[in-house]
DNA sequence: GATTAGGTTTACGTTAACGTAAAGTAGACC
DNA sequence: GGTCTACTTTACGTTAACGTAAACCTAATC
């Protein structure tokens, strides 16, 4: 396993903490997804890396974006309201009136949507909870069968 | 409005609650979806409506599946994954002890991935609350420099 | 200096989850 | 009996989110 090919990412540089840069392939193994997921969401507006030469070098930020991405996936966002949120957290305190009030509109859209996901989330768990209790209790009738047999 | 087209729905019968059938047009408007795509979930083995003639008649059971289908939507699910939770829901108690255990497990990874969206939600709302402080306080500051000029 | 292990661009392919359009059927109402 | 309205099937189109393949660059190593 050879790591960090050519020294294009510094060395680890276990003093000044979050200094640090990423190669594409060490963020793709990082959360276990392929260069060209990253390529891809830096073509749709997620991330921005520096580039040195014409390879791509990423830094904390990239990759605190990137998790953010990964997690707003899990919840089933789709990469354009990444995206969005992604430029709230980025452009929150300039702009006008008007835009401060837009955000303030699509942040309450996206905490409705989170709520609606606790809720279901709970509801899901307690039908999850239905099916064991009664897959656990065949079971146990299959077990007593045998033991008796 | 003309509701109940030919009165192939069983009307109200407000007595004998959960004994009601439904149209696809209506139970479309109930969830706000279309019936191209109730037709589309039934094609994937999510809904098995009762056939009378050659139109399509639901009852309750498919009422609630079609919901348990969009939660599990909502929640980022993929129709095959939700198919699998119908399943399980269904033939829970039959089938040898393989088939349980089986169950079990699959039961344990959708209970994960909750468990894990849980706290991918909560950290999201951490960071809207994060950059809906900065909005807010942007805003004010907004407002006083035009009380002052 | 050839190989190799990474990186790069370009471009076409694929899958899920429907949308859309055409063409037919079948009760309800005038 | 013609006109709605809502259903049906069939089939092709579309979009998001990547996968895959080809062809190239480049630093390190043998």
């Amino acid at each position: 396993m050879p790591d960090a090919p050519h020294s294009i990412a510094t060395p680890p540089q276990e003093g000044s903490r979050s200094r640090r840069t990423y190669t594409i392939g060490e963020l793709a193994r990082l959360f276990e997804i392929t260069p060209r997921t990253i390529r891809f969401y830096e073509q749709e507006g997620l991330l921005e890396p520096e580039r040195r030469g014409q390879t791509r070098v990423y830094h904390d930020k990239d990759r605190v974006r990137l998790k953010l991405t990964l997690r707003g996936k899990r919840l089933g966002f789709s990469l354009v309201e990444i995206r969005e949120v992604i430029q709230l957290y980025d452009h929150a305190p300039d702009g006008d009136e008007r835009q401060l009030r837009r955000m303030l509109d699509i942040l309450a859209d996206k905490r409705a949507a989170m709520q609606q996901q606790l809720e279901d989330i709970r509801v899901l768990q307690r039908e999850l909870d239905d099916v064991e209790a009664r897959c656990q209790e065949s079971l146990q009738a299959l077990t007593r069968q045998r033991a008796k047999g």
